[in-house]
DNA sequence: CTATTGATGGTC
DNA sequence: ACCATCAATAGG
């Protein structure tokens, strides 16, 4: 099975918006990565938008470190950072230059070159399953190893939302329901109601 | 089935 | 000291 060429890439003007509105256009559309060892695609059905410094929840609320940086920049441009000590995690960073707004991709659905058995519902699953680690850090998004292709239509009737997973310390910010799922689809993470 | 814990390392 | 996590294990 053939997977689309990278001319077909989502162009960088679907990342330069707020957060919350790539955080739900992404719900459908489809990553890719070309690998040594094959591409390896799959269909993102769930996120969790993370607006700027003023949220609580994201690292950009602690200011512009090394780390941090790359949100700071322009959109389509890939955040890729160790969590835990064992899993890596993957955003995408949107909205204009200098606002530091992040989407963390949270689950796929398999499309491609992902093991049968390999699951893909979880930020650090996502990421092992699609071989993608903190080498990945600052790649951009319009380029043709790392990037994503346009799917299939969502009906916005199927969309989900809820508070975001993991980010308690965040105070009100916690609460807000930032994170976006697609309703009934079975590879959501387990801890999204309706999945 | 749910709840708890241990692994593990970069950031600040 | 703190985590945008996961898998294994213990418990009901």
């Amino acid at each position: 099975m053939m997977i689309s060429l990278s001319r077909t890439a989502l162009p960088r003007s679907f990342y330069a918006r707020p957060a919350l509105v790539v955080a739900r256009a992404l719900l459908g559309q489809v990553l890719v990565h070309e690998t040594d060892r094959g591409t390896r695609a799959g269909i993102i059905v769930e996120t969790e938008a993370y607006l700027g410094v003023d949220d609580l929840a994201s690292h950009a609320s602690r200011g512009r470190t090394a780390r941090t940086d790359v949100m700071f920049g322009p959109p389509g441009f890939a955040y890729v950072y160790l969590i835990y000590g064992m899993h890596h995690c993957m955003n995408v960073v949107c909205d204009r230059d200098g606002k530091a707004s992040a989407v963390l991709l949270r689950a796929l659905q398999p499309v491609h070159g992902i093991g049968e058995d390999e699951r893909t519902d979880g930020p650090g699953r996502l990421t092992r399953a699609l071989g993608i680690d903190r080498g990945h850090n600052r790649v951009d998004l319009c380029g043709d190893r790392l990037y994503l292709v346009p799917g299939g239509k969502v009906s916005p009737r199927a969309v989900a939302r809820g508070p975001r997973i993991g980010v308690d310390y965040a105070g009100a910010w916690a609460a807000k329901p930032f994170r976006f799922w697609i309703g009934g689809n079975p590879f959501v993470s387990r801890r999204s109601p309706g999945a």
